[in-house]
DNA sequence: AAACTTTGTGCAACTGATTATGCAAACTTA
DNA sequence: TAAGTTTGCATAATCAGTTGCACAAAGTTT
């Protein structure tokens, strides 16, 4: 079937192929393959005139490695598997450049997948890096994720999973976090210091740690400035512009309406802005706004919105060390670790009252 | 641990390995390994009770498909790959999203890589993904980016290459592209209907189509409408944010300002923008805007921004189709082919002016 | 000159899955 | 019951690399 000179001149080979394998180069250079594969390794037991050699053909044929032969072989792929909700916004695209340089610089190459903050293509998206054979799975939970069950697969094989951002509550895993409460903390404390007295905030859904933890730091500063928690004063949405917008509405419904909004995401904040404004309320006089994520268009709007800076690209590069770490280390020694990062607020003119409130 | 009829106790196993393989499910029922893959694929030729066997015994074992193993046999490895400039913006991400909703339909995982703008990022890039054997590229280059070299290689291997938004210039490749000089006209002679007569434009590097086409249509609107086309107007840039103040500044310190710009990105007629604010210059009164992009950000800013829309998530879809079809078509009769799109003016108001100009 | 080292390369097994081919047993038909 | 079919599975080659080991030739030491 093959002939023996050269065994892929066959035309009943299965595969058609165009690319040039460390087989042809072997063939035309009358060596074996370990020897071009060595060669092109640039192993040291091979002499500098075979390297040239190979190397010079290796070129003329536009040889490309397979890697994948390559990691069959070598049992690795490579390969890191990152896993978001989305990239929609300035937080996770800075995030994943984090996790690109110090990926790639470790020699992995990053498959990122999108879960469209719904746990059923979160799932897919777990099984798909799976069966690509990802050395290790960096996973920012979907807002609809509630349980751990796709998680524990990639735990049972063995394989490094690191969360970061969002992680499911009271789970005992590696992840790299914020500081939420911190953020929240401060958001509101500053938001105090203004002169703010009927502070509302704007949460997500509660199972998610960061959602909490935000509203665990605007209760914590209330509370120590002796300001009471008012539960008609907290509004819990999924956090999108339009939920911003209902979310003002029903504050300005109330009796006593807020004199600011914490608001635990920038899309929300921008929200309320509008329908502040289409009342032809003053930000920040009548309302003070904060926001979070420091999102590119909150240096954009008028007037610019305060929100909390969250290191993403930090996150991102703190994510792949600690995913080289645990690579490192035996699965069974390796006990799950959390790296908490600290949040940056930044003042702006949404929630700046030079002279205090009234 | 393993039993010793198991070939993979012995400790001189070169890969410590945790995963359980089609071979140790043919092993623990006692049948080929040939039977396990057919039983796993639901093939026809196997029982139903084989099958059933082995499917509970896989899901036991948590048993995981090596893709890498399969590809490597089928010669294929369902990959795609997307090489894009950077995904900070709205733009590119859509368009990834885009590529992804077909992709996966069509049985495709994407593998994203950022060039950061850089080409020699671009040419590591192509690198990469050439050696994950992706099956297809989807590029959009870099702005830095003025030979081919690097592309040729792809070609060469005989590997769908498909361009998106940014091509160079005269250069015989299947791409989809936006109808950039209608983009640029409609904008252009918008401003003309709403009274302007000095328009200025920022462009971007010429040697890509993107930019010079959309300069074309600016200057085919303008010769239309009988005005004249003044050098002075055209300021060249990288489109940044930066890059609009600047350019900003260098119109309004010409003896005689423009009355208008319109600007080939979001991001520099936002810096535009922050210029004339700062300068407590009035939009679109005293100088009207228009941008190119539709950035989420331009219906943020106030006043909010009109730009023109680039259907970015039907690119992507679109450049998935046009790399199937060459799937498809033998590449000896495959002759490159182009997608036009159509863009849309969506007017907002920093360019309307109801009275029109003066 | 014999013994020992070093250098450079080939052999062959191996990675996990796919698939053409063959063959035995069970079943159907004449 | 003998011959022909169908069913269900095993054998073995194959994909493109990697790597432990063997081994010959050349160089070095005694």
């Amino acid at each position: 079937m093959r002939s023996y000179l050269h065994k892929r001149t066959s035309p009943s080979t299965p595969l058609a192929r165009t690319k040039a394998s460390i087989t042809d180069l072997a063939q035309q250079l009358g060596v074996s393959v370990s020897t071009v594969s060595r060669a092109l390794s640039d192993h040291p037991g091979i002499s500098d005139a075979t390297k040239k050699k190979v190397w010079k053909l290796a070129k003329e044929l536009h040889y490309q490695p397979n890697h994948m032969a390559a990691g069959l072989r070598k049992g690795r792929s490579n390969l890191l598997g990152v896993l978001v909700p989305h990239i929609d916004g300035h937080f996770f695209t800075m995030i994943v450049k984090g996790i690109e340089t110090v990926a790639s610089k470790a020699g992995y190459n990053i498959m990122i997948c999108q879960s469209n903050e719904d746990v059923a293509h979160e799932r897919k998206n777990i099984e798909t890096l799976l069966s690509a054979q990802v050395e290790g799975i960096l996973v920012s939970m979907s807002r609809t994720t509630r349980d751990f069950r796709h998680f524990e697969k990639v735990r049972k094989q063995e394989i490094p999973l690191v969360f970061f951002d969002r992680v499911l509550d009271g789970l005992d895993v590696s992840a790299v976090v914020l500081d939420d409460r911190e953020g929240g903390y401060q958001s509101t404390k500053h938001l105090i210091k203004q002169g703010c007295r009927h502070i509302a905030h704007f949460g997500g859904p509660q199972h998610l740690n960061i959602y909490k933890n935000r509203r665990q730091g605007y209760i914590d500063a209330l509370l120590e400035a002796g300001l009471p928690l008012q539960e008609e004063l907290i509004f819990y949405c999924d956090m999108t512009l339009e939920d911003g917008i209902r979310g003002m509405q029903q504050m300005l419904a109330l009796p006593t309406p807020p004199d600011a909004v914490f608001s635990a995401s920038d899309f929300s904040v921008v929200g309320a802005l509008q329908e502040l404004k289409r009342r032809k309320l003053r930000v920040p006089q009548d309302i003070a706004l904060v926001g979070f994520s420091n999102e590119m268009f909150t240096s954009l709007t008028e007037p610019m919105l305060t929100s909390v800076d969250q290191r993403c690209e930090q996150m991102g590069q703190s994510a792949v060390r600690l995913f080289l770490e645990m690579r490192e280390e035996s699965s069974t020694t390796f006990s799950p670790r959390r790296v908490v990062l600290q949040p940056d607020l930044l003042i702006r003119e949404s929630s700046l009252l030079l002279n205090g409130k009234q």
